[in-house]
DNA sequence: CGACTTTTTGAGTATACACTCCATTTTGGA
DNA sequence: TCCAAAATGGAGTGTATACTCAAAAAGTCG
């Protein structure tokens, strides 16, 4: 099945109005029929490219879940400060896929498998989270950096829920604030 | 329309099985059919107490916001530990609850009704946070208690819903690290 | 009991949903 | 230019959903 150019766009139109229905109106939002509307394609196209609804959405997903983390390459020499900067502009400037990070994981808990995907995604970014703090001598011991990584990603998702909730609420501010009551 | 015994007992007898339901699988989970088989009742009777799924469904949210809150009469004189114990014995407790807390607040978040509430409900508890702290001297200023008091709900939302995807968390001492972190 | 009201039943309706099918058109390499 | 593979249009399918209705049953009280 060697694809043909027009089908790659055709792809990428479907996955890009997924992702901006998922951001308006949540899981509830993106139905087949509003995918197809606002990518101006039709059913038969949608399924000629991805298996079921479900995929498409996944994909959506994956995208958020990656993009929460700046370049993985880096870990082992980035800073706390890089790392919450690096997840306050995720929160800002991909509001849409913020929401969709947000929205599917809630709504999408009773399917365990992407329950469990986005467990193992934070658990990885804890140990991010803590191995800075003990390179900047945050935390004495292991225990201690994952207790306060714990709290510090939890406060910075909370936050970030307040935020999905109210607009206007100044994430940025109250993320750093978080930071120098947590990080220290 | 004055109320038989028969009738009340049916309208409590669906407002179980609805939290039930909606505790274990979220908005998905709680379908009108799944609700009438829990609650031994046929779906005429439902509609004979509930103008809609929604308000039945509402109800229980209500249920739920309130129970995430301490006696409001204790307002003014309770301290901070007062108030995260209350929020404690709520995830640990009422686990039910608080799913349907969470999950409501997420999926149902395309209805401006259901977020203006939550909204609503947040900032009150923001304030009695904040008076708290300001009553403990943990902080000085107005200002300073208010973003302290948001950093802190902050983290027990962001850790209550690291608790939704994973049961195994120890909520609870994580909470009272919160405290100690953003507490002071 | 008897009159009246509330509650229950269960089949039935309308609708929105994800998904299918296949004839037709388009693509792009040889 | 030819042609097999890929992509498309669009009507159609099955199913699950919230919700309705009229008749039957059960509760309440003189």
């Amino acid at each position: 099945m060697v694809r043909y150019q027009v089908g790659i766009r055709t792809e990428s139109k479907i996955l890009e109005a997924t992702r901006e229905l998922l951001a308006e109106g949540g899981l509830d939002g993106a139905t087949l029929k509003a995918i197809c509307e606002r990518a101006g394609v039709q059913a038969g196209s949608f399924y000629n490219i991805f298996p079921s609804k479900e995929q498409a959405v996944m994909q959506v997903a994956r995208e958020a879940i990656q993009a929460v983390d700046p370049d993985p390459d880096l870990s082992g020499t980035e800073t706390l400060d890089d790392l919450v900067d690096a997840y306050i502009r995720f929160v800002t400037d991909q509001s849409d896929l913020a929401r969709v990070y947000l929205q599917v994981a809630v709504s999408g808990s009773n399917d365990d498998s992407v329950a469990r995907r986005f467990l193992r995604h934070h658990v990885r970014r804890v140990e991010r989270f803590a191995d800075a703090m003990k390179r900047e001598t945050l935390a004495a011991t292991q225990e201690e950096a994952v207790a306060k990584a714990e709290v510090l990603l939890g406060a910075l998702d909370g936050l970030s829920f307040r935020w999905v909730l109210d607009q206007s609420f100044d994430f940025t501010k109250h993320a750093k604030y978080a930071v120098t009551q947590c990080g220290r």
